[in-house]
DNA sequence: ACATTAACAGGAA
DNA sequence: TTCCTGTTAATGT
């Protein structure tokens, strides 16, 4: 049958699970751990696009149509994921309603996210942006996880949102005491969700 | 002003 | 030991 063909792929930290211009072969969903999309400019710089954690997708517009992928996809801690290729994933597609109804609203959620990211851009201020970014990472469709710990530190956090780990750290220290998130060592805890997205 | 990079010490894992 | 945090000082816009 078609889900014969699924398999699964342990990752280390800081390990590639797919390179830029790669051909794209499958879809790729997260058991554990977190994915992080990524480029590289000329320079050596790291742009991060967004996260996928777990229960998360990634990957299906080099599939929709044939492209190489177009940013690179990196594990940050040990992870897990499983994979879809691209033979099953059109069958499913040309049969499967209930796997169309999920491809659609996971594209829809990923597009209001980077509309939202339009307007993130636009106000700077950078305690109000990691709010935002830890909120993001709540979101239900795209990061189906009901936990309130975090399990992302405070540079993974600046790439996340665009700031530096040392404004991060500020920022951070500021919305404990706002009492919407306690810090942890490599981790966050939100305790107020709705009040960290609508902060400030 | 305010954010960023670089560098450091100290604590957690 | 390595990783992460919290903090400084210097630099940039």
């Amino acid at each position: 049958m078609a889900f014969d063909s699924l398999y699964v792929r342990h990752h280390e930290a800081r390990s590639y699970v797919c390179q830029r211009n790669e051909i794209a072969d499958s879809w790729i969903g997260v058991l554990e751990g977190f994915l992080r999309v990524q480029d590289t400019t000329a320079e050596g710089r790291l742009i991060m696009f967004t996260g996928v954690a777990a229960g998360g997708w990634i990957g299906e517009g080099s599939l929709l149509k044939p492209e190489q992928r177009k940013y690179e996809i990196m594990a940050t801690r040990p992870t897990v994921t499983v994979h879809l290729p691209r033979s099953t994933f059109s069958w499913l597609l040309e049969r499967s309603i209930p796997f169309n109804h999920f491809m659609l609203s996971h594209l829809n959620e990923r597009l209001s996210q980077f509309i939202g990211m339009v307007k993130f851009d636009r106000l700077l201020e950078p305690t109000v942006r990691v709010a935002r970014g830890i909120s993001s990472l709540f979101h239900p469709v795209l990061y189906p996880n009901t936990d309130s710990m975090l399990r992302i530190n405070q540079e993974e956090l600046g790439l996340l949102v665009g700031v530096s780990r040392q404004r991060v750290n500020i920022a951070l220290t500021e919305l404990e005491t706002a009492g919407l998130i306690q810090r942890g060592y490599g981790c966050i805890t939100v305790t107020d969700r709705q009040a960290l997205a609508r902060y400030p």
